[in-house]
RNA sequence: GCGCGCAUAGCUCAGUUGGUUAGAGCGCCACUUUCACACGGUGGAGGUCACAGGUCCGAGUCCUGUUGCGCGCACCA
């Protein structure tokens, strides 16, 4: 018997501070690659090196932790990988600025080597922070095995993956139109670019003819692209240009004479049907440039400002210098001939946050179409599976139509390009190293400058961190990996691509499922910003609430596939029941700790048994079984509620109740009692032990369940009791229906109470005339529990008592409470007339429903019967009410 | 334009393949510091399930349409 007794309310600082090393001192989040278990693996979504804890990792993460935690108890050999991302653009924008801040030197001033040395002596002073933090909130991450994107070993799989795609011809360099960061100065995929809606404007500008027989007008919200020009085109069906196809115009401030051409590209209804063509700043444009074989120059540097093409007044013009420039010198030639408000969708870089622009340059560029073949068919055949799986429809229609990757990036921070060209005939060279001689007998070569996209090493994540293209056991036993948890604002970046290079490299799906978290937003629904200051730091959560609170809150507010609103006080619903819990057992302990054998209900007979103990061990069993399978489906939040709702009600607010008597008892039902109560304990704390795992370790050793050196986290995870097992101990369906009955009557005379309000705390005579000959035999069984319940200074079952009395009616009996000098029998009366209309008004819906022969021949036969049950039920009850009625004189 | 999602109690949301009198948490009202817990207990009020049709014996649930909100993709300069 423990002689501490517990603190009345639960402080979960201590607890997490004691648990947690102690888990990972004992290796029990390492995984064994020898072990004969079956492996069940998750792979972390590498958080970036410069991230801090948000709540959407507390969201992912715990996710991830509670499969983990769930499947080792089932007996799996866990691998949870856990890792970070080297994060390319964001990281060496991070490392820049602080440069900036903290020397006043730009990358520039130091040159590559040093500014790279200067990125990991940042890394290794500030980076990281995410990995240590996500131990607060309890994760049981496989710490030994943590990679990162841009080790030795992952960066050997970027280049030989690099390799292999070229000399496959997959990988091609490519001179095309890229979405260009002016602010980090780097080409950016398709999928790192955000359209926004901007309110802009159109305007209208005269194109004179250079035979000075008129104009065209052209209509476009880029004017400061002007200078570019090289054509106007005009749709080849459009009668108003008709015969003026081919003639000469006169670019504005560029005095250059341009074509005006014909191209089924341009739409005659819109604008003015006329288009300025500009190849070299506009993807469409750059298209119509290379049917109609136009010059393509460039206006404009790296940085967004303009160059030397755009002209002497331009040149160094920052762009949106340059339009207001541009605007103002049409307007004063009277070459603007209006300007119209415009609503447009504007391309911005993800990282940079500034407008992308368009620019003709040579990259680098994965092939995906024959990638996305196999991956397609790993998720229309099922081999794949997302939850929800409404994201298939969105990542078929991505696949399906997608384009090719442009991974080269002009950062330096990120795996270098393995090609080399000839510094003599410029042949270019894929592999680890340049090669000892060129074809043209040159020996010297210079590696590519470029850096590779960051997800061009994520994307090989679930094999990579195993060490492939090594054969390591690691990598046999771990890999395919089995779910994998992450946001669906990644599923093009990420996603879709390790579907793809798993297949491709692997042969492998690297994951059998998907599950996509929800989006965490405030209150009023806003996405959680820094700038709106409206995400909280999860570690002062943490503090103020508890790690176990947090994550039970996250999981139990957040649907799958739905949003959701968080603010920091539903953290009270985590806090609230973690502290319940505490009390359960700060009550269970006022009776001594567990003993040795309680999980061993093998000695317990029906006979031992109250009523009570038979109901919970009922709806034990269904509580094992649901949640089972709630968490085998990922259904997390139900899950949640399943367990939260059993403990809650089912178990402290009948149950517990229910046994205060026996359990205060010297002895006979004690035992069995007490042996239900630890059994039922014992069970609900290894059911919620993976959503909260600090406490539920904590008072499994309050209670002894177990030794000090042993823990919850390696216990058998629950399995429900045989129904033979269960008819034995006599906790049926029947008993456990006549239970709730019971409990229903005694909801009745507490409602009489209320009505006469009669304090709680006042012990009331009851006296019950039971509705048949069976609820007089069951209600026989046990007066101590009911009489507790109802909080009765005496309980007896037998017919109305003399005098006036307050009337409880329910199925299985009419409750009399003496209420001398209390009873108002105009408020008895009115009571008792509410409850018939009640009755009066469900019999007629039951009648009604049962009258009709398509509900009798349709519907299953059992809810028929229940019908018929209940409105056997509520006429007797009314007969009943009518009864009583009639005594009062009504 | 195409696709997806959402609309249920004052608020935030559950509601499985259609089948008890539509639920929870918070908030609200009344009672309650009884000996696990006031981070508690008991009772209660509160909903024509966005709207209009349809299928069905039966619709919050399925179908069609409408409205409003959110998201993604693609865009006509």
């Amino acid at each position: 018997m423990s002689d501490e007794t517990l603190s009345k309310a639960y402080s979960p600082a201590e607890v997490e501070a004691k648990w947690y090393p102690t888990w990972e001192k004992r290796g029990y989040f390492h995984s064994d690659v020898n072990s004969a278990k079956k492996a069940y693996t998750i792979v972390i979504p590498p958080p970036n090196v410069t991230g801090i804890l948000t709540l959407g990792h507390v969201l992912n993460n715990t996710l991830q932790d509670i499969l983990i935690r769930f499947e080792k108890m089932r007996g799996k050999e866990t691998c949870w990988v856990p890792g970070m991302d080297h994060a390319g653009i964001a990281t060496q924008a991070k490392v820049e600025a602080f440069l900036k801040k903290e020397k006043n030197l730009t990358r520039y001033d130091l040159g590559r080597e040093k500014f790279l040395d200067e990125v990991w002596k940042w890394k290794e002073q500030y980076g990281g922070k995410i990995i240590q933090q996500l131990r607060t909130i309890g994760t049981s991450c496989d710490w030994p095995r943590e990679r990162f994107t841009f080790d030795e070993g992952l960066s050997a799989a970027v280049q030989e993956v690099f390799i292999r795609l070229y000399n496959d011809g997959l990988i091609y360099k490519g001179h095309r139109i890229i979405n260009w960061c002016p602010k980090s100065r780097t080409a950016l995929s398709d999928e790192e670019v955000i359209y926004r809606q901007e309110s802009g404007h159109l305007w209208h500008i005269r194109y004179p003819f250079a035979d000075g027989s008129g104009e065209v007008v052209v209509a476009t919200t880029r004017p400061e692209t002007i200078m570019g020009d090289t054509a106007v085109a005009v749709n080849p069906e459009d009668e108003r240009y008709k015969g003026l196809v081919g003639k000469m115009l006169i670019l504005p401030i560029m005095n250059r004479e341009i074509p005006l051409i014909a191209d089924e590209y341009v739409e005659k209804d819109f604008g003015t049907g006329a288009v300025k063509i500009t190849p070299a700043h506009d993807p469409n444009d750059y298209e119509v440039g290379l049917r109609h074989n136009l010059a393509m120059p460039n206006i404009m540097n790296d940085d967004g400002s303009m160059n030397e093409n755009a002209g002497e007044e331009f040149n160094g013009l920052d762009r949106s210098v340059a339009r207001k420039l541009v605007v103002e010198k049409l307007d004063a030639a009277g070459l603007l001939v209006k300007v119209e408000d415009y609503a447009h969708q504007v391309g911005y870089s993800e990282r940079g946050g500034v407008p992308v622009e368009p620019r003709l340059s040579e990259q680098w560029f994965v092939k995906m179409e024959p990638l996305a073949k196999p991956a397609i068919e790993a998720v229309t055949s099922g081999k794949i599976k997302f939850h929800p799986d409404r994201w298939v429809k969105t990542y078929l229609h991505w696949m399906e139509n997608i384009k090719d990757w442009c991974i080269s990036r002009q950062l330096w921070w990120g795996h270098r390009i393995p090609a080399y060209y000839c510094k003599k005939c410029g042949k270019v060279y894929v592999g680890k190293a340049a090669p000892e001689k060129c074809e043209c007998g040159h020996t010297e070569f210079r590696q590519d400058e470029d850096v590779l996209d960051t997800w061009f090493s994520s994307w090989l994540w679930p094999f990579s961190v195993f060490d492939w293209p090594n054969a390591t056991p690691e990598l046999k036993r771990f890999y395919p990996t089995d779910t994998l948890v992450t946001g669906p604002d990644i599923i093009f970046f990420w996603v879709a691509r390790m579907i793809m290079s798993g297949l491709r490299f692997m042969g492998e799906v690297p994951f059998k499922d998907v599950y996509f978290t929800s989006i965490i937003r405030d209150d009023k629904g806003r996405k959680l910003s820094k700038s709106l200051n409206n995400s909280p730091d999860p570690l002062d959560v943490v503090a103020t609430y508890g790690a176990d609170a947090l994550r039970f809150t996250m999981i139990y507010i957040a649907p799958m596939g739905q949003d959701i609103r968080y603010d920091n006080k539903k953290c009270e619903i985590g806090r609230n029941f973690a502290n319940k819990i505490w009390n359960v057992v700060r009550f269970r302990l006022q009776h001594g700790t567990a003993p040795k054998d309680w999980m061993d209900l093998s000695s317990l007979k029906a006979a031992d048994l109250r009523p009570d103990d038979q109901w919970i061990l009922s709806r034990l069993n269904q509580i094992v079984k649901t949640m089972t399978q709630q968490l085998a489906e990922f259904d997390f939040n139900n899950a949640c509620k399943s367990i939260y709702d059993f403990i809650w009600n089912e178990f402290c607010n009948w149950y517990l109740e229910s046994a205060k008597p026996a359990l205060s008892a010297p002895a006979g039902t004690t035992c069995a009692t007490l042996k239900v109560f630890d059994y039922c304990l014992g069970t609900f704390l290894k059911l919620l032990h993976p959503i909260m795992p600090f406490v539920t370790d904590e008072l499994y050793h309050q209670m002894e369940f177990c030794t000090e050196d042993d823990s919850i986290m390696v216990q058998a995870w629950p399995e429900a009791i045989p129904e033979d097992r269960m008819a034995e101990l006599g906790a049926t369906k029947s008993v456990e229906q006549l239970n709730a009955a019971k409990y229903e009557l005694v909801r009745a005379v507490r409602n009489l109470r209320a009505n006469y309000q009669l304090s709680t705390s006042l012990p009331l005579d009851v006296v019950i005339t039971p509705a048949s000959d069976e609820a007089k035999a069951f209600l026989d069984l046990d007066h101590d529990a009911l009489g507790a319940l109802l909080n009765a200074k005496s309980m007896v079952l037998g017919d109305k008592p003399q005098g006036p009395v307050g009337v409880a009616l329910s199925a299985i009996g009419t409750a009399f409470v003496p209420l001398e000098g209390l009873v108002d029998f105009a408020a008895e009366t009115e009571r008792l007339k509410k409850q018939e209309e009640e009755a009066v008004k469900y019999i007629a819906t039951l009648e009604k429903k049962l009258s009709n022969k398509g509900y009798v021949d349709h519907a299953p036969a059992a809810a028929v019967q229940a019908d018929r049950d209940h409105l056997a039920e509520t006429q007797d009850k009314l007969a009943r009410i009518r009864e009583q009625l009639a005594a009062l004189g009504a």
